[in-house]
DNA sequence: ATCATTGCAAATCTTTTGCACACCA
DNA sequence: TGGTGTGCAAAAGATTTGCAATGAT
């Protein structure tokens, strides 16, 4: 492992974070960092929320549409509700691994370093819009 | 809604996940189904893909790599575990969607359909090969 | 006959990478 | 200085789409 080096770029999009406790796409991250470094490039954006969720720093997650969302990993261990109307995504901080759960997974010898739990579903704002659904 | 029609594509995808009951790529289901239908299109797959997870005959979920996978959805409700070693998926029969992550949800107004618990580690086999991490 | 479906290829979208230059330690 | 980090542009990988032809009902 090198070491890391502080650059402007990196402290801007960890600032992002700061400011955004919140589940980034890339196209997020660049179009808000953007306003601190107009001329970052989306490959340095990119770079760094690999790095950085390497590091620890940043937690990653795919959501179903395909794209990867990021957020600061410092947060309260939670899970998510992802509204599947607005792509909205609200945390749950209820974790449901249960003693059950992590004997079954122990029996398979397997062993377990993180996990995710993710409800799918519609908010409060598409269910009243989608009334007729 | 247009009604489906039952074509050879369709019943030879169907096919392979009645023969592979697990969790397959759509590049996967390409080279099944090409043992039966060599001139099927990846597009065709594709588009058989969605259409029959929207018909509710099968099931998607991107995994971390941000790839999709699919499975027959008739299957027995369970979760993955997946080896960040070597990739493959187990299953678990041990659901933990328990009554105060049900609770939480309702608090929200949230509506849930489906959800999704992942584990993610190493096998059995992977710890043994990295017994140095 | 109608309209869903297909094959093919091109397009799209997200993410990764090669390279020369810039900059942190 | 030396090696990490950056900008830019091209490449890669997964998925989607336009279009004319095909085929199911």
């Amino acid at each position: 492992m090198p070491d890391l080096r502080s650059t402007k770029q990196r402290r801007a999009i960890m600032a992002v974070f700061n400011q955004n406790k919140y589940h980034l796409a890339a196209e997020d991250v660049y179009s808000l960092v953007r306003e601190a470094i107009p001329r970052i490039s989306l490959g340095t954006v990119y770079r760094n929320l690999e790095t950085l969720s390497q590091q620890g720093d940043l937690f990653k997650t795919v959501f179903p549409d395909g794209k990867a969302r990021y957020e600061l990993s410092g947060l309260d261990h939670h899970h998510h509700m992802v509204c599947l109307g607005c792509s909205n995504v609200v945390d749950i901080s209820e974790c449901p691994f249960s003693q059950e759960v992590r004997e079954q997974i122990n029996k398979e010898g397997f062993e377990a370093i993180h996990h995710r739990f993710e409800v799918f579903g519609f908010c409060q704002n598409c269910r009243q819009k989608d009334s007729d659904r």
